[in-house]
RNA sequence: GUGGCUAUAGCUCAGUUGGUUAGAGCGCCAGAUUGUGGUUCUGGAAGUCGCCGGUUCAAAUCCGGUUAGCCACCCCA
């Protein structure tokens, strides 16, 4: 190889995948172990899946306009393959595989990486993350009221003050449908309707029109009830009346009762949660509740963890049921609106403490200072070379470390160390047999 | 996948009707400051103007293609 200019590798990625630098990976991990520890508090045990399937089993799952964003190609032995574009399905064929040693219920939490070919946008990319967690094998309401309580106190781990958990249930929306003879036209409705935020009422009634031919009148019909507004109960008893006679309405009517009764004793703020029937969710496999929760601060960016019940998970695997319900954060969405809202920070470093090398023949003593505070649970780094000790600070500061240890002959005749506090600006002589206590206290 | 906009230093961007050696701010590196960061001052490095081709005496500038990014639609996290 050359090392002509001209022959250099442009470094580059590919469209649609990305780079992460120490600041934007440290803001994800953050968020990776705060939902690892909401989703474990609840049971939710860690499963992995290879990103790499055989392509049947990936495809044909969500209609033809997803399996036209899979990634697929023949591997070196001839296999038909295709990349892993949600988290769901190959849950679906790991469940169909292993219920027999698993039993159930079974909760799961899957936190990786997938893939889909399609067209980057704002806050959208081929490779993106998804945080999914689900309990298959029962049909409970108690288990839609527990995946409500996660996202509840996921967004609150997160730090997130104001925001709103919208709840709905498809049974309703069907129960509607049945009501209305538009049950062969439930996809088209539904997916307009989802819409009513975006795009208002008149747009949702012409989309529907357009979509199902049926007349201006009927598509109304629906749209006064999604558009119910009021506290939960209110709304449930408009519903009552709509809904009656409508077996399947009144099943969702009676699972969406329980679920704001749970809410209301079991201490969730009533204000977060909502009951909104106009939210649909695109997914056509949701068949119970619904879940999409908005920013109170920035509603615009759309839902940050959305989900719901569904069926029969596995039904293209196996004959055995696998009904389940769960939801997934969407880890890059989430993020963003972090970012917008400012409450990324802007550390670079993972480790508090930097401990400075001020004298290289004391070398040995600023390594052995640096295993002592790892021993006690202290980040700390040690700086490579006794540069001079500005240059040092100036590293310190951009780094974001919170203190910076110091010491040179004076120091180590006197068996002192010197702890400059980098944000307040002071530092103090500290014995040698006193750091790591006086750091834990500095760091609290 | 369809339509539109954009691409100049690490980042944000200037750059006149095509004209000689392409600029600024921020950042980075060094020094002022060989025992102390954030402020300030001084200096420095860094761009074959995304890439390929065409038009022209001459292209960052005009044209075509290509790659990447942004916006809308579609769909979705």
């Amino acid at each position: 190889m050359s090392s002509s200019k001209s022959q250099k590798i442009k470094p580059q990625t590919l469209r649609g995948f990305r780079d992460f630098l120490p600041d934007q990976m440290m803001a994800r991990e953050h968020l990776i172990d705060i939902a690892r520890s909401v989703y474990r508090s609840y049971g939710f045990a860690p499963i992995d899946t290879p990103a790499l399937e055989y392509a049947e089993v990936l495809l044909g799952k969500g209609g033809e306009e997803s399996d036209k964003q899979v990634f697929r190609f023949t591997d070196q032995g001839d296999r038909d393959v295709a990349m892993r574009f949600d988290l769901t399905v190959p849950l679906a064929r790991f469940a169909a595989q292993y219920v027999q040693e698993l039993g159930v219920p079974f909760r799961r939490y899957h936190i990786a990486p997938v893939w889909r070919g399609e067209r980057p946008a704002r806050g959208r990319f081929r490779e993106f993350m998804q945080c999914d967690f689900d309990t298959i094998g029962t049909t409970s309401n108690s288990a839609d009221i527990e995946t409500l309580f996660v996202i509840n106190d996921l967004l609150e781990k997160i730090g997130i003050e104001r925001f709103t958990i919208r709840v709905n249930n498809r049974r309703v929306l069907n129960g509607l449908l049945e009501k209305h003879d538009l049950l062969p036209h439930t996809v088209s409705i539904l997916r307009a309707l989802d819409k009513l935020d975006k795009i208002g009422r008149e747009a949702v009634i012409a989309e529907m029109v357009e979509r199902t031919g049926i007349d201006p009148q009927r598509a109304g019909r629906v749209l006064d009830m999604a558009e119910l507004k009021g506290t939960p109960e209110e709304v449930l008893a408009v519903l009552d009346g709509m809904l009656a006679g409508s077996q399947t309405g009144e099943l969702g009517l009676a699972n969406l009762r329980e679920l704001f009764s749970a809410v209301n004793s079991c201490g969730i703020p009533k204000e977060r949660i909502s009951l909104d029937v106009a939210i649909a969710r695109g997914l056509d496999y949701y068949t119970g509740t619904i879940y999409e929760t908005l920013l109170g601060d920035l509603p615009e960016i759309g839902s940050v963890c959305s989900g719901g019940r569904y069926d029969n998970l596995a039904e293209l695997f196996t004959s055995q049921q696998l009904p389940g319900v769960g939801a997934s954060l969407g880890l890059d969405r989430m993020l963003a609106a972090m970012e917008e809202l400012g409450m990324t920070q802007k550390a670079t470093t993972p480790a508090p403490v930097l401990v400075t090398m001020f004298d290289a023949s004391h070398i040995n003593e600023y390594l052995a200072m640096g295993r002592a505070l790892r021993k006690s649970g202290i980040g700390a780094e040690v700086y490579p070379e006794a540069k001079g000790i500005g240059k040092q600070m100036k590293y310190a500061d951009k780094k974001g470390f919170r203190l910076a240890l110091i010491a040179g002959a004076d120091e180590f005749s006197q068996g002192v160390w010197q702890i400059r506090n980098l944000k307040e600006g002071n530092q103090l002589a500290v014995p040698a047999s006193e750091i790591i206590p006086q750091i834990q206290s500095l760091l609290k």
